[in-house]
DNA sequence: TTGACATATGCTGATATCGGAATATGATTG
DNA sequence: CAATCATATTCCGATATCAGCATATGTCAA
């Protein structure tokens, strides 16, 4: 198999530089394809395909305006990412705590196994 | 071109499945190579290789206990992305005030123009 | 040193994905 | 209808990335 379907979620939406790019340029509202281009400094069709596959993972929403396209971000899907980063929040303040433990094991040197040290994680 | 260059952030280490899936087992603190196999049902090579990648972006750290190898998350890195889904959590409050707006709209339908529809934008 | 165990790396083939250029679709205006 | 403007889609070649399997590296114990 090749790369797991990508097109299919948010998360691998927001890997591609140029689609958060393209989120960043909605962060201030609606905006027209036109705009978006402008903004990111890509080609019209790049835009627009960026914008289909923020579209399929729902990530922005559209609406016509004449012959003008407006989209604007759909939060629901960064909702998930941030949620389930936030999953791990407990993690960046533990790792703090657990810091002088590190790196007195890096002073010290794994040859000289210490009480302390040894048996004292979870 | 290809594929922008992957294994370089964070925003892509966790765009693979596998990858969270190995960041969950993680989430109780440290684990071994193979406890790690266990929880998440992939092979030990596989494993191996994700943890390559989530090394390189630096969303785990490791230190080496006799023959094995103690994985942890480095939770700094998924910060960055918490951070970033973060600005825009304005908008998913928003968008349920403008969500009257919208199904309004599509009740009446674009055949029908309405004074305070039109031109009520931005 | 040899063997057993834990983990890492290399190779291969299949495929999704990207950028670029050309072109198609759709809407408005005259 | 024809022209124009805005956006979407298609085709292409290049390539990174994945899974699977085999194998290498490293560590401990006898």
């Amino acid at each position: 198999m090749a790369r797991a379907s990508t097109t299919s979620d948010a998360f691998n939406a927001i890997a591609e530089p140029a689609r958060r790019a393209v989120l960043e340029a909605l962060r201030g509202g609606e905006a027209t394809v036109g705009a978006i281009v402008e903004a990111v400094g890509l080609t019209q069709p790049q835009v627009s395909k960026h914008l289909k596959v923020l579209r399929e993972v729902r990530l922005v929403s559209t609406r016509p305006v004449g012959k003008e396209r407006l989209y604007r971000i759909d939060a629901a899907g960064l909702r998930v990412i941030h949620d389930w980063t936030g999953t791990f929040a407990a993690m960046w303040n533990q790792r703090l705590d657990r810091l002088d433990d590190v790196l007195s094991e890096l002073d010290r040197g794994p040859s000289r196994p210490n009480s302390r040290t040894k048996g004292n994680h979870r």
